[in-house]
DNA sequence: CGGCTATATACTCGTCCGCGTATATAACGC
DNA sequence: GCGTTATATACGCGGACGAGTATATAGCCG
């Protein structure tokens, strides 16, 4: 388990980071929140602890997770060269969507 | 497969929309730049194409295949609630770095 | 100390998926 | 039509990982 990616394919972990953004949690919080098996939740803590997208602070028996911006940062950035595909303007898009349907200008229509 | 995120979570898939990024390419352009084999590319390409990542546009023998961004746009989009932790006003960061470790103003350290 | 609460770990099982190899489909040029 | 090029599909294998169950660890309170 190596990739940022890899690691928030998993649905539950990606619930498990949605809920931290709002405020840290403790395990049962999130037990609590998301209806999973208390070792499903460890386990997944684990995982995004050891990738670096969450810490944890002892809070008597509890251990209260909270978020690490880092690895998302990563996510972030790597969908970058994708973002003119859609943000900004429009006109990129267009350019581009034109090139693969030419729309032939003024010419009956052969199909479709 | 269904989510957008664990289509991506794979990095062969990750290096294939990265130069789609750049320009669309054939099947054969996409096997020399990536040094896999071939039916691994398709493999690859159909899973994308399944999940909206790309379309392809015949050209002789050859199939291009382009970017469609609708599937990287939901990932974006998920990313939104992460962002207060890194970008604009760090104040938000602070805030949230100080809550977890409270570095108590001017006190004999205790530990480490 | 003893029981209780909160969380982590161990282990087995089933499934999914990427890889490699072989083969099928299809469009080109002659 | 035939060989060749370009791409897609079929199949079997092995490894990785999530789910579930059971158990271990650790800190609390009385």
């Amino acid at each position: 388990m190596e990739s940022a990616f890899a690691i928030i394919a998993e649905p539950s972990r990606r619930a498990i980071l949605t809920l931290l953004a709002s405020s840290e949690q403790s395990v049962g919080d999130l037990e609590e929140h998301l209806q999973l098996p208390q070792p499903s939740i460890s386990k997944h803590l684990r995982v995004l602890r050891e990738a670096g997208f969450v810490e944890s602070r002892v809070d008597a028996q509890r251990r209260v997770y909270r978020i690490r911006p880092e690895p998302l940062k990563e996510v972030d950035a790597w969908l970058e060269p994708f973002r003119r595909f859609w943000s900004a303007h429009v006109d990129a898009l267009e350019r581009h969507l034109d090139r693969m349907n030419p729309t032939p200008p003024r010419r009956k229509r052969k199909k479709r």
